[in-house]
DNA sequence: ACGGGTATTACA
DNA sequence: TTGTAATAC
């Protein structure tokens, strides 16, 4: 199916590619640009007609309301998150709305903010071991998606937004307990904004009657259902964690995400489709999302398009004409709002990074303070691997370095760094060695033949500017089946070693204050313990009869984890599709369309529909009553500022690095034997380590293989990253497109 | 070469 | 599969 021929009959959705950029006119500035290649850049995939409701959840300043919450006198007051307070008072990197208002933005470097708003509290990011540390951000993030994503479908877009998809919760909503017939609108919701509507007198009043007209098209329905639901999800996101968030509500992410910005702070906006053309008539293109670089550069220079709406006068074939058969439609059809795209079932982040840059005159110079740096590096990389194996039961297989450099020295200095990768081996001690072999297969090639033994620490005219080490390829442990219990029970006689400690890694982990306590598990708060709160204190879930099963034997074998360390559904729905757990939303709100037979005998969409309902009334009129609005939230904090709650917890002291690291070996010339297949992702079964690690390469060749046929395949699926599946932009008939020529 | 540190996506 | 590049917050 050609895309092209039926972008219009068949609304389209954005994905990405990314970008290659070529020039084609020969040099001069007046040579003509013309896209010539298509790299993470929109791409065209058929939406179902469907109507969706989807919305954008966006933090305000998060990373300042992160500070704020920790040290809540600077709460109401203008603040901003600064890093490397060192060199011209830092950058920021998070304003608050009060210092917005005297000018101050992001990327302004602490002086500048100090010049223009001298009141400005300015709070470092955490360091730690010579780095920024954004651990706190992270976690607070995961507080944030832990509550976002009860209702749907949950797509963690960021540190600090996701994507919901509300569909189902909105088509049940409106068959069950529409707005029209509710007596009461939650003061929040009352409060959206809605675009296309006249705000008179009581825009309040006018809202509230939007949202319950009786004579509203289905669509607008599915919106004010949407928008009573966002509404409560952003209280409860405020009561839990004392963050305010903003929101748009729309029929896909494009528009979703659009209003999500339109007001803020703690505010969402609907958009219903009425209103969109004449939103996008005049918004200037840039604003969109994915059109903020080259492509919107060359809207802007080749096509003289400043708004969207300038891009009707386009025809899709002369759009196409410009960017390729897809992005031709891409445009095109984002010029009318239409985009397919979809929210995926994504809490997790895909992969760890941990990096520093060196600029200029810091630029590391030799092996030896390369080596000091990436064994920083790798120790915050280590840490988090671990914290993700404890709190999510994950395993991530490839261990990346990403270094930048500059040859003073050399005529080509053009030549960037390759970045180098090779399975991950789990211990702190082996990634820093991994990557540090990484670093110099790198390096080696960067310098190219004429390193001929430089292998000394001294400067042979190369600076490295940047490091960085990542994991990826994260995968879930399979859970809910029995053979993979017994595998492990295989292995717990068999390595006695196994079994070490959960106790160990609990005592390992630092003290927590009592309030954090309840929060946390292993260090961290995490998803899953979060969820776990939040799904006890609902109503009380009807248990999956395997997952009791496997807990209960886990258990019984004394075996390496306490029970509330066991993977949650959540965790595992994220990357492992085939497991036979459903998302929590999805069992309450049930999918009736979907395959039965997928939860593998035993249904987890067993709820009936009334049962549903009645559930669903029971909680809106709960939470009705006695529950106060954001606003309420706000009034009731005696504060003429916006943002005023407070908050009784402890200040947050960032503690200095340590670079003490004395032990600067010579470097080595290791080379990279470990590239070669054979060694896939091992567990060192050492200190420190959940005791149901285990060294698989010991024990695949004696034991896997006597392991019965099906046993045999868990695992294996259990010790290998997942393969994506390509299948579905190959049927998708994604086409190349190109991009506009790079200025210099 | 101070917009840092991450993260995602897609293609060769 | 590894490596590269773009985008965005």
């Amino acid at each position: 199916m050609q895309y092209s021929a039926s972008a219009h009959a068949h609304p389209l959705v954005l994905g990405y590619k990314s970008s290659n950029v070529t020039r084609l006119g020969i040099g001069g500035e007046n040579s003509k640009r013309r896209l010539t290649g298509e790299r993470n850049m929109p791409v065209a995939r058929p939406e179902s007609s469907d109507s969706r409701v989807i919305a954008h959840v966006d933090m305000d300043c998060f990373y300042v309301q992160v500070e704020q919450r920790k040290q809540p006198s600077l709460r109401g007051q203008p603040a901003a998150v600064v890093q490397y307070n060192s060199w011209q008072g830092g950058g920021l990197i998070a304003v608050s709305y009060e210092a917005r208002k005297f000018g101050v933005k992001r990327s302004m470097r602490g002086d500048e903010a100090k010049q223009v708003c001298p009141e400005i509290h300015l709070v470092q990011v955490p360091v730690a071991r010579g780095k920024a540390d954004l651990n706190s951000y992270r976690n607070a993030g995961s507080e944030v998606v832990a509550i976002l994503s009860r209702r749907g479908r949950c797509e963690r877009a960021s540190i600090d937004e996701v994507y919901l998809d509300l569909t189902i919760a909105a088509e049940a909503m409106l068959a069950n307990n529409p707005p029209e017939c509710l007596d009461t609108i939650s003061e929040e919701a009352v409060k959206s904004h809605v675009l296309g509507l006249e705000v008179g007198s009581d825009p309040g009043e006018n809202v509230r009657h939007w949202l319950t007209r009786s004579d509203a098209s289905r669509r607008d329905k599915l919106l004010a259902c949407g928008a009573l639901i966002v509404a409560e999800l952003r209280l409860q996101v405020l009561e839990e964690t004392e963050f305010t968030c903003s929101a748009g509500i729309a029929h896909n992410k494009m528009l979703a995400k659009l209003a999500s910005g339109m007001n803020k702070p703690a505010q969402q906006t609907v958009v219903p489709s009425s209103s969109v053309s004449k939103l996008l008539e005049t918004l200037p293109i840039k604003k969109m999302k994915q059109l903020g670089g080259k492509l919107g550069t060359s809207l802007q220079i080749d096509l003289g398009v400043n708004t969207v709406g300038d891009l009707l006068q386009f025809s899709e074939e002369k759009l196409q004409e410009y960017y390729g058969i897809n992005t031709g439609s891409w445009l095109c059809n984002t010029a009318r709002g239409i985009s397919g795209e979809e929210v995926k079932e994504r809490l997790l982040p895909n992969s760890h990074g941990s990096g520093k840059t060196f600029p200029g005159p810091r630029a590391l110079k030799t092996v030896a303070s390369v080596e000091k740096w990436l064994s920083e590096l790798c120790e915050e990389l280590s840490e988090r691997l671990q914290s993700d194996l404890e709190q999510n039961k994950r395993i991530a297989h490839t261990l990346t370095l990403h270094a930048q450099a500059h040859k003073s020295n050399d005529a080509d200095s053009f030549k960037k760094f390759p970045s180098k990768s090779c399975p991950l081996r789990y211990g702190t001690a082996k990634i820093k060695e991994d990557a540090l072999s990484l670093f110099q297969a790198g390096l080696r090639e960067y310098l190219g033949q004429y390193n001929v033994k430089t292998s000394g620490n001294q400067n042979c005219g190369w600076g490295i500017t940047g490091l960085s080490v990542s994991a990826s390829k994260i995968v879930a442990i399979p859970s809910g089946t029995r053979s993979i219990m017994n595998y492990f029970q295989n292995l717990e006689e068999i390595y006695p070693q196994v079994k070490l400690s959960s106790e160990k890694l609990i005592q390992d982990a630092p003290l927590l204050s009592p309030s954090e306590n309840c929060l946390r598990s292993g260090g961290h708060p995490t998803l899953q313990s979060t969820e776990r709160i939040a799904r006890h204190e609902e109503d009380k879930e009807t248990k999956h009869s395997i997952e009791e099963e496997d807990k209960e034997m886990f258990k019984e074998k004394g075996f390496l984890l306490s029970p509330e360390q066991l993977p949650d559904k959540e965790t595992l729905i994220c990357s492992s599709p085939d497991a036979e757990v459903y998302p929590k939303w999805e069992k309450e709100y049930p999918r009736w369309e979907k395959d039965q037979t997928e939860s593998s005998g035993v249904s987890l969409t067993e709820k009936s529909r009334d049962t549903f309902e009645s559930e669903e009334g029971k909680r809106k009129s709960n939470k009705e009553k006695g529950m106060q609005t954001i606003s309420r939230y706000f009034q009731s904090q005696n504060s003429d500022s916006l943002i005023q709650i407070e908050h009784a917890s402890t200040a947050n002291l960032s503690e200095s690095s340590s670079l003490s690291d004395p032990h600067s070996e010579p470097p080595q010339e290791n080379s990279l034997t470990r590239g070669e297949s054979s060694v896939d992702a091992r567990l060192c079964s050492q200190f420190k380590r959940p005791a149901w690690s285990y060294d698989i390469d010991e024990i695949d060749q004696d034991v896997l293989k006597e392991l019965p046929k099906q046993i045999q395949e868990e695992v294996r699926a259990w010790l290998r990253p997942q393969k994506r599946s390509n299948t579905v932009k190959r049927d998708l008939g994604i086409t190349r497109y190109f991009l506009p020529a790079k200025d210099k």
